[in-house]
RNA sequence: UGGGAGGUCGUCUAACGGUAGGACGGCGGACUCUGGAUCCGCUGGUGGAGGUUCGAGUCCUCCCCUCCCAGCCA
């Protein structure tokens, strides 16, 4: 489409036509498509066209399915360390769409690991703000109005294709080793059959109609610039049969209506990305800047995953370790300072955190290292707060009748070296308390 | 298979095109009754093949390997 090659130079989004590709004008012209392209991108770089003041608005937006992974604790910490060493907004949104996976006890589950961690956010559940509601599912009426405008503007259309007839374009796909691409049978329908199926009260989606040929490029802050042929999409569901509106469509629009001005998620969200940004151009949205951070992997390199072991921030909670120790070592697993300091709080953590210096190849998750880094941790406590959490520790636990004094004091300092973790107290203690001191003594 | 993203010691992470370092782990030693902490030493790597260059982990080409996506999940 020759409106959309008409690039600004403000824009971050190109799609080139065909035409453009054509060799051998092509190669004659690629010296002055670079240049066009150097100053499109050194533009903005330069100019922030987005919103809000171009304040920085990042958002960390979990599904309350589960507990809180560590790779979205990860994505969250990266989030929140940009957000506050650029001074910007910090916005927590739920992500809830999923209403069969979705409960109540997830989300407070999360929220509060959230905090345990330190992340505290600046808007959403529990703190408000002027973008809400925060909440996916208490947003439908506002995806239902910009699916609307989509549809009235001819980028979305009515699809009344039923499961059976999808089944079989997968298959027929598949034969083809290909991806399933909607062949489009109702893309091309006229007033009179849809609303033909409507009369007999068919079950319909809605599609969004991908633009033939040409492609679409971000530039990634992290792994620069990522680009995708349109050809390799097909029109794609924003809205389902029973009007529950579909991921992409609602993150698009929730970004969009929040301001969002940097979308830095995980890398399985790249190939998603694709398809956000064709919405966002439909509805005439800015597009946000993308950064895609990599996965935490197993010790097989797959996606870190329950089957792993301990993967939820809660599990690491619960076996003592202390969240300094956690917001350093996440900090790590893909992410350096660029000097040989290991060893931060998450106030230096925000001092030193640029987007540039993440990585982008996966990091496989080290339990041994992060027990290490736990003990470096637990040994920087100062002697009252360590007396406090570990003294508080002994008596919950009926170890001790007293949660502190001289005995208490005594036994920390003596024990605190041969433990990393909090729980490893309990039993030198009674190794400790165990000792046969009057067999060793002599008289 | 299609699309996309990646590849530096076992793991994490450094290295403006200019001596491949640090940390964890492993092994050994000092301290120590033992362990632990701490300190010291050792081990160990640029996926492969070409090319550009005085010089390549870095730039180019090809190959190999790994990961993600391909739900009316997110």
């Amino acid at each position: 489409m020759a409106s959309i090659v008409a690039a600004t130079p403000w824009s971050r989004i190109r799609t080139i036509t065909k035409l453009e590709l054509a060799p051998p004008i092509f190669l004659q012209s690629s010296v002055y498509y670079c240049k066009r392209r150097r100053f499109s991108v050194a533009a903005s770089l330069s100019t922030n066209t987005n919103k809000v003041d171009g304040q920085v608005r990042v958002r960390f937006a979990p599904s309350p399915t589960g507990n809180l992974h560590v790779g979205g604790a990860r994505t969250a910490l990266f989030n929140y360390l940009f957000a506050r060493s650029k001074g910007g907004k910090f916005v927590l949104r739920i992500e809830d769409t999923d209403l069969e996976r979705s409960t109540k006890e997830s989300e407070e589950a999360v929220l509060q690991d959230l905090s345990w961690l330190g992340l505290d956010w600046d808007e959403g559940p529990g703190v408000g703000g002027d973008y809400g509601p925060y909440r996916q599912s208490e947003r439908n009426s506002l995806y239902k109005q910009y699916a609307d405008k989509l549809l009235e503007s001819g980028h979305v259309y009515r699809c009344f294709c039923s499961n059976e007839e999808l089944e079989k374009m997968k298959e027929i796909a598949k034969l083809k080793q290909l991806p399933p691409v909607y062949t489009g049978k109702w893309a091309t329908a006229t007033d009179a059959e849809v609303q033909k199926e409507l009369e007999r009260g068919t079950p319909y989606t809605y599609r969004f109609r991908v633009p033939k040929g040409g492609s679409l490029k971000i530039s990634d802050l992290i792994r620069g610039e990522v680009s995708w042929n349109l050809d390799t999409l097909g029109d794609f569901v924003i809205m389902r049969s029973n009007g529950q509106p579909v991921y992409n469509f609602c993150v698009t629009v929730d970004d969009a209506t929040m301001a969002i001005s940097h979308v830095i998620r995980a890398e399985e969200h790249l190939p998603n990305t694709l398809r956000q940004a064709l919405i966002y151009k439909a509805l005439g949205f800015s597009m946000p800047y993308f950064a895609h951070v990599s996965l935490i992997l197993a010790p097989d390199r797959s996606k870190l995953s329950k089957r792993h072991g301990a993967t939820s921030v809660g599990q690491f909670r619960e076996m003592g370790y202390l969240p300094q120790a956690m917001v350093n070592y996440l900090a790590l697993l893909g992410w350096g300072d660029g000097t040989e300091n290991e060893f931060f709080t998450l106030k230096q953590l925000v001092e030193k955190f640029t987007i540039e210096r993440v990585n982008k190849s996966g990091a496989i998750f080290d339990s041994t290292k992060l027990r290490w880094m736990n003990g470096q941790h637990l040994r920087a406590i100062p002697s009252n707060e360590l007396t406090k959490l570990i003294g508080e520790r002994w008596k919950s636990t009926g170890i001790l009748t007293e949660s502190k004094g001289p005995f208490v004091d005594e036994a920390i300092q003596l024990l605190k070296d041969g433990i990393d973790l909090v729980p490893d107290s309990d039993k030198a203690l009674s190794n400790l308390l165990s000792y046969p001191l009057r067999d060793t003594l002599t008289r």
